[in-house]
DNA sequence: TTCCGACAGTGGGGTCGCAAT
DNA sequence: ATTGCGACCCCACTATCGGAA
């Protein structure tokens, strides 16, 4: 056994002497220790804070104490959010609570249904909290609400258990995104090292996290970056990974999510393969019958309604994990490829072009050709991908690249809202309104995006300059700010009275040199977009 | 010494299920 | 029936640390 796994044993244990009761870790401690992480900059020291607490803990408690140091619960949903969690009852003055009894309480809280939930789950989330001193209030605050905020989240944690256990970072990472949840290797390697990490591979049934792009500013710059690369149509779905094990199918989401009962055109896809075993990595979309595919809205409703009809969607695949017992994920791009082209029939491929020497004209003429069609056809854009990289999970790796059409329009500043965290102070989310022919402004969403602290700090003065009312959350002002928004298209609105908002807006720049009545106008929204008048999905 | 990969934070719109009103 | 909340689908961008070049 590994010096390492010593410090894995009870005080006491080298001494000979038997541990006849294990303490639990204290909610105490781990509240502690994230209040330290949070105060330090360094991630080095933050790892090393971690890794403190990990060393406490119990194999059997490790899960849990990892889980919540990243921010996370088991529990994926326990019903309760920020307005539950509002006036939360008085601290203890004491500690007591151990990590156990939080996780009790939580699945307590997740069970609770029908009649009267809303009350109970508000009773015994205030039983939790009111046996919480005031530190540990804070962070069970922070943890159920989702917002930790301790700069540090699964990444750190991860780092945090290898170095608690002195084993190699880069397999500790490699494990968890082969072998499901931190928790669990953190579990193995506390009990019994580093040795245990080779046990972490990818199995058929057991979802990895999926390899994500980055992104490039359009398909010539991508194949600068990339060398021989294939570039693939981006559909704009939803991300699933299927996994196939003789007759069972299984389907699940980017965040590892299991969706296979929703989504049983999926199954019957896999189910009609020529393998014993597949993992398949791939989108779902809905097409109609000209096989123009629907908005994403469309797809993303289908896809989280629980009854599993509607809507037909269409799984469409673009990389194999593993087929017939063989694993692929260190297989080349077009490698992997040759697999999938050989097992999956085309129409349920993207489509893709092979470009193996990006450097010469014709090719790169070729590959903005397939780009434009793409986009012709309907479709959000291109992935390229290089030939000789490997399917590296959990990673945004630099290996694939999307690029999307991106359009902008100058808006004019409505309003602004208060910034959280480290914009506490600034005027951080931009309300953006277009201009109607009457000289008024029809707002088409809101941006917090693109905003260096520089200008934060500047539009937080100018927009004071120009403000008419401030609640405390929403700050008015006179509409005479004109700032040029990138965003990549529209999508159809209730809220907004256009009937349309913006999808990912993001601020270009202030556009100091145009005043108001320059703006663009709702109608040029629309046209340029491709929304023509009326729009090609009709409003609700 | 400078550059760049990886992370965390800061939130966006829409849709569903569920419970409360 | 409508409304509000929680969860989760899609996501862009900047600041920062620390190892790579």
């Amino acid at each position: 056994m590994p010096a390492a796994a010593h410090r894995c044993d009870p005080p006491g244990a080298a001494r000979g002497v038997s541990p006849v009761h294990h303490k639990s870790v204290l909610l105490d401690a781990l509240a502690r220790v994230s209040a330290e992480v949070a105060a330090v900059r360094s991630r080095t020291a933050k790892t090393e804070l971690l890794a403190g607490l990990f060393r406490q803990a119990e194999p059997a408690e490790a899960p849990l104490v990892v889980s919540y140091l990243a921010g996370r619960l088991p529990q994926r949903r326990t019903g309760v959010g920020w307005r539950t969690l509002q006036d939360p009852p008085a601290p203890a003055a004491v500690p007591s609570l151990t990590v156990p009894d939080v996780d009790a309480a939580l699945t307590a809280l997740a069970a609770v249904g029908g009649q009267g939930a809303q009350a109970e789950r508000k009773r015994l989330v205030d039983a939790l909290l009111a046996r919480a001193t005031e530190r540990e209030q804070r962070f069970l605050l922070r943890l159920i609400g989702g917002e930790l905020r301790q700069g540090a989240l699964d990444a750190l944690a991860v780092e945090g258990v290898a170095a608690a256990t002195s084993a190699d970072p880069d397999e500790v990472r490699r494990a968890v995104m082969l072998g499901g949840s931190p928790g669990a290797v953190a579990r193995e390697l506390l009990a019994h090292g580093p040795a245990a990490l080779a046990a972490f591979r990818l199995r058929v049934g057991r979802p990895v996290l999926p390899m994500l792009a980055q992104t490039a500013k359009d398909v010539d710059e991508a194949l600068d970056r990339l060398g021989p690369c294939a570039v693939e149509e981006k559909l704009d779905g939803v991300r699933v990974q299927v996994h196939r094990d003789g007759a069972d199918v299984t389907v699940h989401t980017r965040t590892l999510d299991d969706i296979t009962a929703r989504l049983p055109e999926v199954t019957a896809a896999a189910a009609a393969l020529p393998v014993s075993s597949v993992v398949l990595d791939g989108e779902v979309i809905a097409l109609d019958a000209d096989g123009r595919p629907h908005p994403f809205q469309e797809v993303a409703g289908r896809v989280g309604s629980r009854s599993g009809t509607g809507l037909p969607l269409s799984p469409v695949f673009f990389d194999v994990l593993a087929v017939d017992g063989r694993e692929l994920l260190g297989l080349t791009t077009a490698e992997r490829h040759a697999e999938l082209a050989r097992i999956v029939p085309e129409p349920l491929r993207v489509r893709r072009l092979a470009v193996p020497d990006p450097a010469d004209p014709a090719a790169r003429a070729a590959a903005r050709e397939f780009a434009a069609e793409v986009l012709r056809r309907g479709h959000e854009g291109v992935v390229v991908k290089a030939l000789d990289a490997p399917y590296t999970a959990g990673r945004r790796g630099a290996s694939w690249l999307k690029a999307k059409p991106v359009h902008t329009l100058d808006l004019v500043v409505l309003a602004a809202e208060w910034g959280h965290g480290r914009r506490t102070g600034r005027l951080s989310n931009l309300h953006l309104g277009a201009r109607r022919p009457d000289g008024t402004f029809a707002m088409l969403g809101k941006t917090f995006k693109g905003l260096t602290d520089a200008v934060l700090e500047w539009q937080t003065r100018r927009l004071r300059e120009l403000a008419v009312s401030d609640d405390g959350w929403v700050v008015r002002v006179r509409p005479e700010l004109v700032v040029e928004i990138a965003y990549d298209g529209l999508q159809r609105s209730s809220r907004y009275p256009a009937g349309v908002a913006l999808r990912f807006a993001r601020v270009v720049r202030y556009r100091e040199d145009k005043r108001p009545e320059e703006a663009d106008t709702v109608d040029a929204a629309l046209a340029s977009a491709g929304w023509g008048s009326p729009p090609p999905h009709p409003l609700p």
